[in-house]
DNA sequence: CGCGGTGTTGACAACAGTCAATTACTGTGG
DNA sequence: CCACAGTAATTGACTGTTGTCAACACCGCG
């Protein structure tokens, strides 16, 4: 499971399998809406996603929210480097979660002489994806109007889902309430359900029962202004 | 110069700050808005900006652009792991600009057993701190409202330029146009003229040739929400 | 059955982009 | 020294968008 998630970024040694292996077996569950860094002592952050949602978001002084990134199967959560600065934000699991300790695997990366170098290769890509990713929210907020935004997250979210194998049928499983969809986007709760239902009406979406389905992929790239950023 | 820099983040060795003497001695120069990525045989990426503003930005399909990230003297430009996944976006020079190879910074930083400590810990740190910016920049995105967005960032300006000695008493050298302005903040040009206006009437900052003051600090600090998320 | 969270809708006001015209401000060449 | 062109900044009028408020429907749960 880890380990074919790993290996579409490098090919692993037997060795690098089994440490993965060995991760999973010591995985950790949390409740939804739980705090993930608020209790240090609860778990040590750098982890890895196996199931489920979280978001690192920061809040404002008068209360608002705004969702930084969103954290799916498969991807790091948690201060990466070495050094330990103020955490400028926190993260929440959004479902029920299921992690590992990435501290090998970040320690893995960061070896000079790597005795792991599959999986060295891989979080490095990972750690780059995830730069990526965080352009795309930037260009997303800054320059998409309404319903580009939305197709834009929708096809992100499609994309980073199929990597780890939980899309299927251009459609995907989505636990996210407009609520937290708004505070991804930078939309107000009502302006969200609009644009849903804009998006619908075109035919070119549907959500049915918690799921996704991209009805028409090449009017929502054109829509999204969609480049393919990463491989 | 340089070394006063690093000693911000980390204390060095006499043999490190050396080190940066040479880096700076084989200083590159550039012209303003000339694309620092697109003719990578011009320079190999990993560099520190010496003196001179840059911009990492994204173009969209339709020819709009957005800027991800300002670039300042100190800062690092370019990829910086040792993984290179297809650029997600161009950096380039918003006025003339004056660099360093920063290739041995980051071997430094990535050695697991660290030949330099200081400049180590000094580089991860101003990684870190590049983080903390984007995630500003998010949030200045999804969830400021016009004055507050423009505050934000000036005083984001004004404590990074503060800590590389270029702010004098409120105020910086500013040689961004509006247009400029415009890209970082998600605006349109229009809208970012009459924005400063408005905080200039409120007597919160003034911008006289090229140089932005910032008046009421306190006020400053409350219209942008402003929280301390980096040390 | 009532309750709280979520999704949906309409009315309305404030906001922010576009267009277009005007005014600086620059460096250039005559 | 002045005329000129090109860029940047500024302004007003107008329009479309987006947030806010408030009400209502729906659903799972105690």
């Amino acid at each position: 499971m880890l380990a074919e998630h790993f290996s579409t970024f490098a090919s692993l040694s037997d060795a690098e399998v089994q440490l993965l292996r060995d991760l999973a077996g010591a995985a950790q569950y949390h409740p939804p809406y739980r705090d993930l860094h608020a209790a240090e002592a609860l778990l040590s952050p750098p982890r890895m996603i196996v199931a489920g949602w979280a978001a690192q978001y920061c809040m404002l002084p008068d209360g608002q929210r705004q969702i930084i990134s969103l954290r799916l199967p498969g991807d790091l959560v948690g201060p990466l480097g070495r050094v330990h600065l103020p955490a400028s934000c926190a993260v929440a699991a959004l479902t029920e979660l299921e992690t590992v300790d990435a501290k090998p695997l970040v320690e893995a990366a960061d070896a000079a002489d790597p005795v792991h170098p599959g999986l060295a290769r891989a979080v490095q890509a990972m750690v780059q994806l995830n730069d990526a990713q965080l352009c795309s929210q930037i260009v997303r907020l800054g320059r998409q109007g309404t319903g580009g935004r939305f197709a834009h997250l929708m096809l992100e979210l499609h994309g980073r889902l199929g990597r780890v194998g939980l899309a299927r049928d251009n459609g995907f499983a989505m636990p996210l309430t407009q609520n937290v969809l708004a505070d991804v986007l930078g939309f107000s709760v009502v302006h969200v359900n609009r644009t849903m239902q804009q998006l619908r009406r075109d035919g070119l979406l549907e959500v049915k029962d918690g799921r996704v389905h991209l009805l028409q992929l090449e009017r929502l790239h054109a829509l999204a202004g969609w480049v393919t950023r990463w491989a």
